[in-house]
DNA sequence: ATAGCTGCAAACTATTTGCAATCCC
DNA sequence: GGGATTGCAAATAGTTTGCAGCTAT
């Protein structure tokens, strides 16, 4: 499943209007993490990244990770493991998380719960919930 | 301030119970973490424990929360730097997530809402609030 | 007595950085 | 052209592990 025209175009526009220099590498890595719902490790991304940019580095990926993060163009994901885990899912969702191995899924639900613009002293911007359980492949696993 | 003594002596009875030896460095882990509200970092809590037993080695360290993790009296928590952080409250609550400096608090929210039992596919045990704001201290630094 | 712990040092994994070459605008 | 970006390799940070000696039960 191809990532439509459209979204790839909307990220070379993101960038230009950011000040971000359109590279190969960068849509690469862009594209890749939007093609997956599993929030990957920055390996898993490199490893997918490597198919269509066979001499992409490791430290690129790295660096555009970090990059795209910082301006708000993907997520950085909450994590359990031992490595950061990226989304480029921007818009406000929750995590399913996998107890066992670590897996990372999206959830939409409908809370009706905002929460308090300040508590013990910090200005609240925004929350995120975990739901911790078993996903179905460790299930059949057990 | 101290952890009072029932709190140690409950984890001594705690460790027998489960099998573990009661050793210096692992009461030294346990009661700093005990005593701090602030979910350290595995390094800052080896510097804690130091105070207490000078020639701690990092490794212990790391071996005792592991430990003390896997048998529940501590938890690990989800987290965005670069290192693993621990709490040893192990009941149920949320946490404020300051964005700038990374700090955790705890949070006790009333929040009547329960997860659902099963959702795509994943068997649902537990689930976490994360608030993301700013602390105190970074809203006078800015 | 002995299984479990600890300290040390070395190994490993994840991530970051310096720098020269290269590429977009 | 020129600053941003990349690839490589080396450096760093965080964590884990092997092993010999020690300690709680």
């Amino acid at each position: 499943m191809l990532m439509s025209l459209s979204n790839i175009e909307s990220f070379v526009s993101a960038c230009k209007e950011l000040g971000l220099k359109v590279t190969p590498q960068r849509i690469a890595v862009y594209e890749t993490l939007k093609n997956r719902t599993d929030h990957p490790t920055v390996e898993e991304i490199y490893i997918d990244v490597k198919e269509k940019q066979p001499f992409v580095s490791l430290a690129t990926v790295y660096r555009t990770l970090e990059t795209l993060e910082e301006l708000g163009l993907i997520r950085r994901v909450a994590y359990f493991g031992n490595s950061v885990r990226y989304d480029a899912n921007v818009s406000h969702h929750h995590h399913l998380i996998c107890l066992s191995c670590g897996a990372i899924s999206d959830v939409e639900l409908n809370i009706s719960w905002t929460p308090p613009e300040e508590i013990m002293g910090y200005k609240v911007n925004t929350f995120g919930l975990n739901l911790f359980g078993i996903c179905p492949k460790c299930q059949t696993k057990s």
